[in-house]
DNA sequence: CATCAGGGCCCTG
DNA sequence: CAGGGCCCTGAT
């Protein structure tokens, strides 16, 4: 593993659009926990990497819901042009969508008797994603057929071997390798950090990355169907893992389309408070409600819960989330 | 102790 | 388009 300190510090301000809620946007409380990003209460650290080179990130909230500003300090060593600070602050608005218009989603969530107490709560929330296609790809190959304790033992020995720390404001925060870190690493190698089959997703995936296969930039701008098409072409991608790239990378809100048989029972306990009610169903009635939003409506309802899960102990969840 | 399904996907028939 | 296999782990 690669150690870096970064000490020189440079700043700048986003003002989102209104409304805005930076907890809700910054910290996900139903992601697995890991290193590569730290927070508090108004308060955010990542690593981010700019055409290959890697800068510390501290983002603060200094605003408020319908008047958001927030402050981005950039660690770097040696020196850091205004050009890569200008794509350091685009790549952050586009990952954390801070321009994006909710103003439909938000009437949407008025007419909602049920559910408008929490769509209230995290009002300006955004559905978003600390990381680039490839790294959140990473990711999402480690979450298939395992469970948490066993997702973060793979990401950690993965970032222990082929990662970057890097020291910075006083933290330690990890990022992922760049898929060309794998050039000169064989499937045995890294079965042999214990990540099984998903070896072999990886390195051709890292292989398919380092040689220019894909076109993040294009993704981005393509419509649902086209986007999820090419996701789909990449290898190790199923319908799940492309509905969670499709929605946190592409900011795509409506792909309320796959739903997996752990994400089924709790969908069923919190739409219809029973044990099963079927994925049909239950996409049915989503998308009847909330149309180009069902995801994003879905989001907002599953991280509450979540946050719930923080501070009050919630029993039928407790068992559907395999640890 | 053995067996099995699982925070999916690929491949084969 | 159905079903087996894959690395491992925890539940039974």
């Amino acid at each position: 593993m690669e150690t870096k300190t970064f000490k020189n510090k440079k700043e700048f301000f986003i003002s989102p659009s209104s409304p805005f809620h930076f907890d809700g946007t910054f910290h996900k409380p139903s992601h697995y926990p890991n290193k590569l990003s730290d927070w508090k209460s108004d308060r955010y650290w990542q690593t981010i990497r700019i055409s290959k080179r890697i800068f510390g990130v501290k983002i603060e909230n200094k605003g408020e819901t319908q008047k958001p500003k927030i402050k981005v300090s950039v660690f770097y060593d040696k020196n850091i042009s205004e050009d890569e600070l200008e794509k350091i602050k685009q790549e952050i608005i586009w990952r954390f969508d801070l321009n994006a218009d909710l103003k439909e989603f938000n009437n949407l969530a008025k007419s909602d008797k049920r559910f408008y107490p929490i769509f209230k709560k995290w009002l300006g929330m955004r559905n978003s994603s600390a990381h680039n296609l490839y790294e959140l790809l990473i990711i999402a190959v480690l979450l298939q057929n395992a469970t948490v304790r066993r997702t973060v033992q793979m990401t950690n020995v993965l970032l222990d071997n082929y990662g970057t720390k890097l020291k910075f404001d006083g933290k330690e925060i990890f990022a992922i390798w760049l898929p060309e870190k794998l050039n000169d690493v064989s499937e045995k190698e890294l079965r042999d950090l214990k990540i099984g089959y998903r070896a072999k997703f990886i390195k051709r995936l890292s292989q398919d990355f380092a040689e220019g296969k894909i076109d993040e930039p294009k993704l981005r701008t393509l419509d649902q169907e086209s986007a999820k098409k090419e996701m789909m072409k990449l290898y190790g991608v199923g319908p799940e893992t492309a509905r969670i790239l499709l929605f946190e990378v592409c900011h795509q809100y409506n792909t309320f389309d796959h739903i997996a048989p752990w994400q089924q029972k709790i969908y069923s306990r919190l739409f219809y408070e029973k044990p099963l009610v079927s994925a049909n169903k239950i996409r049915d009635n989503i998308k009847k409600q909330y149309g180009e939003y069902s995801m994003l409506a879905v989001h907002y309802i599953w991280e509450d819960i979540f946050w719930r899960r923080k501070h009050e102990k919630i029993d039928w969840l407790e068992k559907e989330i395999r640890l």
